[in-house]
RNA sequence: GGGCGGUUAGCUCAGUUGGUUAGAGCGCCUGCCUUACAAGCAGGAAGUCGGGGGUUCGAGUCCCUCACUGCCCA
C-alpha cells in the first residue's frame, strides 16, 4: 500500500473518523465484569486474573456544556485508563451526568417564564416531566462532546444520577440511615436562599466582604415596674431589620460596664415587646458596644445562645426573605427595604446612637448570588457524628479511619494489614485537609425545597403528624405506622443531588440490589482504583463518596464470603486532585471576566491531540496551569513533526520494497533489540528507547504527566528525529551497490523504533498514534486499536550507558563543529574541511583528560568509528584526525577553537576577532569561577572526609576538566590577533 | 482571625532522599526553503533560585524571620 500522508498534519481529517470508531467498535466496554479483556493478554492470565483498574467519571452537570477543567479531567483519566489497560489491567471506566437538582429546575424554569407560565402553574408532576423532556433533548451535550474527544469510556455502562436503578439506591440509603437513627427532621437554622427557595447546605454558601455599616441601637431598660427606667442598653448589629426577631440581649457576665444591668429587662423598641437581659460568655465585650442582639430565628450564633438560655426564636420572613406578620407594621417589606425604614424609625424615636463603616462577610448562594438569608426552618439533617443505635462508629469517624495515616501502636481501623492508608491523596497535603475538615463536619442538611430530584421517601400523617418511613425494600406506605390512618402524604422535599452522586461508587455496581450479576461487579470492580477530581468538589462529593462508600458496601460480602473490612468498603483506593486551569494571565476563567477558554474551539484549530498534549504536559500536581495556547500551537508542531518523521519512514518502507527489502511485520509489536555489532546510532536509539519508557512508567505511576509528556516529546523529536533519522539516513542505500543486510537492519529498527515510539505516545495522543500505527501496518494492524495493544516497558538491561556516553560525546563533537562553521559564517549549505586534534597522540597516558574520554579513550576512536556520521550531520568534508604536531605546525594558519576538543577548519571569512575575544574572555571567567569553587572545596577536609565518594571523584573529574579549559581559552586568547 | 501553598530565564513551569558548573517549552537574536517536516533546520543570548539570618564540608532544596501573593476555613 503506498504511504500517500498528506504533507502537514491535518488533525480535523482524521479525529472524527477515529472518535466514531473507536465507540463503534465498542472497544472499551467492560459490561459484565467476567467479559472478556479485548486486550492483548500476553501474559496469558485469564481476564479475571488481570488486575482490574476501575474509575468513576465524576459526573458532569446535565446542564453544563464541556469547559477546560472538564478537559484536564478528562484527559488525565484517559491518560491514566489508557496507560493501564495496554500494561494489561481489566480497565472499567464509567460515565454519567448528575441531575444537577437546582441548577436544572432554574434552567427550565426560566425557559417557562419565557414561555409566559411557571412551574407552580404547571403543577410538580407536568413540571418534572418538563425538566425529563429537556433532559432527554439537551442533557447529554458533555458526553456527546467526550464522544468526539475520544475518552476511553465504557459507553455501555452510561448512569444518570435520576435513573431507575440509581433512585433505588438513594431510597434504600435514606431509609436505611432514618431507621438507623441517622437521619432527623428538625427546626435548625440553616442557609435559606431566596432566590432558589431552598435551603443549601454549608459548602453551597459563598463568603464575600461587602461594605456595610454597625448601626448602635439604644434598647430602654425597664424598671422593676415593668416601665422604662430612663436607662439604656446599646446593642451593635449590622442586620437591624433583624432586630423584629429579637427574643433577648445577650452581655458577657464579668463585663464591668453592665454589671447593674444583671437581672433586668428591656422593652424591645418599634415591637415593644419585653426581653430579658442574658449573661453569656459568647459575647465578645471588645465587638460593637459589648452588648448583642439575640434572634435566634435569623442568626446561627444566637440560635445556639438561645437553646442555653431557653429562648424563643421568632421567625420574622418569610421564603421570599420578605417581612413576615411578625413584623407587625413592616410586613410584606423586603428586608433591605425593611431595614432603612427601621433605621428610619428609630433614628426619629431618638434610639440610633450611631452609624459606623463596618466591613462584613456577606454569604451568597454559589448558585444565584442572592444574600443568603440564615432562617429557622425544618430541614432533614443526616447526622454524621452520631453513632448508629445499634452501635459501631459514626459515619464521620469511618470517613477518617479510611484516610488517616497510620500512628504509632495498633494498626488504624482504615489501613490494611501492611499499614498502608485505605484511601491514598496526591498531592497528599490534600489529606490534611480532608481531614481537618471531617474532624469538625456539621450534620448535613439534606432537604431542598426543589421538585426535580429524589423526593424524599418520608410520609407525613394528618392524623397524629407523625412521620413513616418504610422499612428497607418495603413498597411505599399506605397507613402511619404509628397510628395507622391512611391520611399519609409523601414529604415534598427532595433530596440534595450531593446525596445520590455520594452513592455513585455502590449504586453504579448495583447496590442495593444484590444478585449474582451485580455481586459479580461489585467483586471485580469495587473499591474503584481511582478518582480523578478537582479540589472544589473535594468536600461536596468526595467527603460524602467516602462515608457513604464506608458506610452501606460494607454490607455487601467480599468475594471469598467474608464481612468487608474498611480497606475494602472505600469508594476508591486513590484519589488524585487535579489543578485549576487558568487563563493564560493566570486569571481564574469567568463568564463575567469573557476570560473563558472554550476546549472545543481550541480543539478545532489544534486538535484534540495537542490541546491533550498541553494539558498534560502542565500538569505537575499541586499547581494550578495557565493554558496558553502559544504551548498548544507549540504540541500542534509536535504532532506535525511525528507526522512528517512517519512520511519519511514509510516514504523509505515504499523505496525498499521497490529495492526488494520488506521489514517483517512479525519483528514488530514488542521492544527491540540491536546486536552488539549494530552501527551506534541502532544501539543508542534503542538505549534510549528503553531509558525514555522506563520513565515514563515512573512518571505515570506517580501521576507525572509534565514529566510523561516532556520526557517522551524530548524523545521524539531530540533524540528521534533530531540525530537518529539524521544518522539512519547514511543507512538507508538502496542501490545495488549497498550491502542489503545492512539496509533491512537499519530498517528494521527504525520502523520498530517508531512503532514502539507510537504506542509510548498514544495514551497522551490518542488519535495521531491510531492512525499512523495504522499505516504502519499499511491498515492491516494485529489489533483493532493501538490502545489495545501492549505499553512499552523499559528494560534497565538494555539502557547501554556506554552508547549513551559515546553517542553524547559525538553530539558534543558534532554541536562543537556547527558552532565554529557559525562562527566563521560558512553558509549551511556548504561543506568544508573539518579537523580534530586527537588528544591521544603523543601525551602521556596518565592525562586527566584521558579520563574524561571514558569507555571511548580519545577522540580519534571516536571520529574514526563514526566520520561519516560526524561530516554529515556537522556539515564538514573531509573530518581529520590531527596529531598535535602537525595541529601546532603545518596546520596553525587554521582556524582553531578548543573545547571539549580541538577543531580546526579553514574558511574564506576571518573570525571576528573580537567577537572571538569577548566570547573566550568571557569562557575563562566563567572557567575560573568554577575552578576557583572547585579547589575551595576539594581543599575542604570536612568535604574530603564526610562527602560520598563519587561526588568527590564527580568533583575531582570536573575540576581537571575545568583547568584543561580554561588554558585552552586562555591560550587560544592569547593567539587571537589584536584588532 | 485560623490553616495551607507559592515566589527559580521575558512568559509558563520542572528541579526526586541536601551533592559536581540550576533545566524545559514558548518567546527573543542570527543564519538557512540542506528533497520527512518553514507547524521546519542550525547556532546564540538570557537566571545574585523573593530579602535577611541560621544549620551543614556543602543549601534552589532543611530551619527561623520578613516581604509579596494565592487558596481554604471561620
Amino acid at each position: 500500500m503506498p504511504h500517500d500522508l498528506p504533507k502537514a498534519y491535518d488533525p480535523t481529517a482524521i479525529e472524527d473518523h477515529w472518535a466514531a470508531y473507536w465507540v463503534r467498535e465498542k472497544l472499551f466496554e467492560q459490561p459484565t465484569a467476567t467479559t472478556p479483556v479485548q486486550n492483548q493478554s500476553p501474559d496469558g492470565k485469564s481476564p479475571s486474573a488481570q488486575p482490574a483498574f476501575v474509575v468513576l467519571l465524576p459526573p458532569p452537570n446535565v446542564t453544563g456544556y464541556l469547559h477546560m477543567g472538564h478537559m484536564l479531567e478528562h484527559t488525565e483519566i484517559d491518560i491514566l485508563v489508557r496507560w493501564r489497560r495496554m500494561c494489561g489491567d481489566r480497565v472499567l471506566w464509567v460515565p454519567g451526568t448528575d441531575h444537577a437538582g437546582i441548577a436544572t429546575q432554574m434552567l427550565v424554569e426560566r425557559q417557562l417564564v419565557s414561555e409566559g407560565t411557571s412551574r407552580q402553574q404547571l403543577g410538580r408532576e407536568a413540571f418534572v416531566e418538563r425538566v425529563w423532556q429537556w433532559k432527554q433533548h439537551y442533557g447529554g451535550a458533555i458526553l456527546e462532546q467526550m464522544k468526539r474527544l475520544g475518552v476511553s469510556v465504557d459507553w455501555s455502562r452510561e448512569y444518570f444520577t435520576m435513573d431507575a436503578r440509581l433512585s433505588i439506591a438513594v431510597r434504600e440509603a435514606f431509609v436505611r440511615l432514618y431507621h438507623q437513627g441517622l437521619i432527623y427532621r428538625g427546626a435548625y437554622i440553616v442557609n435559606w436562599c431566596p432566590g432558589c427557595q431552598t435551603a443549601v447546605s454549608d459548602l453551597e454558601v459563598i463568603h464575600s466582604e461587602h461594605k456595610g455599616h454597625l448601626w448602635e441601637i439604644k434598647y430602654p431598660v425597664l424598671g422593676a415596674d415593668g416601665k422604662d427606667s430612663g436607662e439604656f442598653l446599646t446593642v451593635a448589629t449590622t442586620r437591624p431589620e433583624t432586630m423584629l426577631g429579637d427574643t433577648a440581649v445577650a452581655i458577657h457576665p464579668e463585663d464591668e460596664r453592665y454589671l447593674h444591668l444583671h437581672g433586668r429587662k428591656l422593652r424591645l423598641p418599634l415591637v415593644n415587646r419585653e426581653i430579658p437581659i442574658v449573661l453569656d460568655e459568647w459575647v465578645s465585650r471588645e465587638f460593637g458596644t459589648g452588648a448583642v442582639k439575640v434572634t435566634p430565628a435569623h442568626d446561627l450564633n444566637d440560635f445556639a445562645l438561645a437553646e442555653r438560655h431557653h429562648l424563643p426564636a421568632i421567625n420574622v420572613m418569610d421564603d421570599h426573605a420578605q417581612i413576615n406578620s411578625e413584623g407587625g407594621p413592616y410586613a410584606g417589606l423586603d428586608r433591605y427595604v425593611a431595614r432603612k425604614h427601621i433605621v428610619h424609625d428609630l433614628e426619629e424615636q431618638g434610639l440610633l446612637v450611631a452609624v459606623k463603616d463596618y466591613t462584613n462577610n456577606v454569604g451568597h448562594c454559589d448558585r444565584c448570588k442572592s444574600v443568603i438569608e440564615p432562617r429557622l426552618s425544618t430541614q432533614w439533617f443526616i447526622a454524621v457524628n452520631k453513632k448508629p443505635d445499634a452501635g459501631g462508629a459514626s459515619m464521620a469517624e469511618l470517613a477518617i479511619a479510611a484516610v488517616k495515616p497510620r500512628e504509632d501502636g495498633p494498626v488504624a481501623v482504615g489501613a490494611d494489614a501492611d499499614g498502608k492508608k485505605a484511601i491514598r491523596f496526591t498531592p497528599d497535603n490534600y489529606e490534611k485537609i480532608y481531614l481537618e475538615w471531617m474532624t469538625n463536619i456539621h450534620d448535613w442538611c439534606i432537604s431542598r425545597q426543589l421538585w426535580w430530584g429524589h423526593r424524599i421517601p418520608a410520609w407525613h400523617c394528618a392524623a397524629c403528624h407523625k412521620i413513616t418511613v418504610p422499612q428497607p425494600n418495603q413498597k411505599d406506605p399506605t397507613v402511619c405506622a404509628h397510628c395507622g390512618s391512611d391520611k399519609l402524604t409523601q414529604e415534598i422535599d427532595v433530596l440534595d443531588t450531593w446525596f445520590s452522586s455520594g452513592l455513585l461508587p455502590v449504586s453504579v455496581f448495583g447496590w442495593p440490589n444484590i444478585t449474582a450479576e451485580t455481586l459479580a461487579d461489585f467483586a471485580a470492580f469495587y473499591p474503584t482504583s481511582l478518582l480523578v477530581t478537582g479540589f472544589d468538589i473535594l468536600f461536596f462529593w468526595v467527603a460524602r463518596m467516602i462515608m457513604f462508600g464506608c458506610w452501606f458496601s460494607r454490607d455487601v460480602p467480599l468475594p471469598d464470603g467474608n464481612p468487608r473490612p474498611l480497606a475494602e468498603s472505600v469508594p476508591y483506593r486513590e484519589v488524585y486532585i487535579h489543578a485549576l486551569v487558568r487563563d493564560a494571565n493566570r486569571e481564574k476563567m469567568s463568564k463575567t471576566k469573557g476570560n473563558v477558554v472554550d476546549p472545543i474551539e481550541i480543539v478545532k484549530q489544534y486538535g484534540t491531540d495537542a490541546v491533550r498534549f498541553t494539558l498534560a504536559s502542565m500538569a505537575s500536581p499541586g499547581t494550578d496551569i495557565a493554558f496558553n495556547v502559544a504551548r498548544t500551537e507549540g504540541y500542534r508542531a509536535f504532532a506535525n513533526k511525528i507526522w512528517n518523521a512517519a512520511r519519511f519512514i514509510f516514504m523509505n518502507v515504499d523505496r525498499a520494497a521497490e529495492a526488494g527489502i520488506t521489514v517483517d511485520r512479525a519483528t514488530l509489536g514488542g521492544m527491540p533489540t540491536v546486536p552488539a555489532g549494530a552501527p551506534l546510532e541502532a544501539r543508542w536509539i534503542v538505549a534510549e528507547l528503553h531509558a525514555t519508557a522506563a520513565k515514563v512508567n515512573q512518571a505515570l505511576e506517580n501521576y507525572r504527566f509534565d514529566d510523561a509528556a516532556n520526557t517522551i516529546y524530548q524523545f521524539f523529536w531530540g533524540s528521534f528525529c533530531d540525530w537518529y533519522l539524521e544518522i539512519v539516513k547514511l543507512r538507508l542505500d538502496f542501490s545495488e551497490t549497498a550491502d542489503q543486510a545492512n539496509t533491512k537492519a537499519a530498517l528494521t529498527t527504525l520502523v520498530q523504533v517508531f512503532e514502539v515510539a507510537l504506542r509510548l505516545l498514544s495514551p497522551l495522543m490518542p488519535f495521531i498514534t491510531e492512525e499512523l500505527w495504522y499505516a504502519v501496518y499499511d491498515g492491516n494492524p494485529p489489533a483493532k486499536s493501538i490502545a489495545l495493544t501492549r505499553y512499552p516497558a523499559g528494560d534497565k538491561n538494555n539502557i547501554d550507558n556506554e552508547v549513551l556516553f559515546e553517542m553524547g560525546q559525538l553530539q558534543n563533537l558534532i554541536a562543537e563543529l556547527r558552532s565554529i562553521r557559525k562562527d566563521l559564517s560558512v553558509p549551511d549549505s556548504e561543506a568544508v574541511p573539518g579537523y580534530v586534534l586527537d588528544v591521544n597522540i603523543g601525551r602521556a597516558s596518565h592525562n586527566p583528560v584521558e579520563n574524561l574520554w571514558g569507555p571511548i579513550a580519545s577522540a580519534g576512536r571516536l571520529i574514526s568509528r563514526n566520520a561519516q556520521i560526524v561530516e554529515r550531520l556537522a556539515r564538514v568534508h573531509p573530518i581529520r584526525l590531527v596529531g598535535s604536531q602537525e595541529r601546532f605546525g603545518t596546520l596553525s594558519d587554521l582556524f582553531w577553537r578548543q573545547g571539549m576538543f580541538d577543531l580546526g577548519t579553514a574558511y574564506e571569512k576571518k573570525i571576528d576577532a573580537a567577537a572571538e575575544r569577548e566570547r573566550l574572555t568571557k569562557d575563562i571567567a566563567r572557567y575560573e569561577k568554577g575552578l576557583a569553587a572547585a579547589e575551595r572545596q576539594l581543599g575542604n577536609e570536612g568535604f574530603l572526609a564526610k562527602a560520598p565518594s563519587h561526588v568527590v571523584e564527580g568533583l575531582k573529574k570536573q575540576e581537571a576538566e575545568t583547568r584543561l579549559l580554561l588554558e585552552k581559552a586562555q591560550a587560544a586568547l592569547a593567539s587571537l590577533p589584536q584588532s
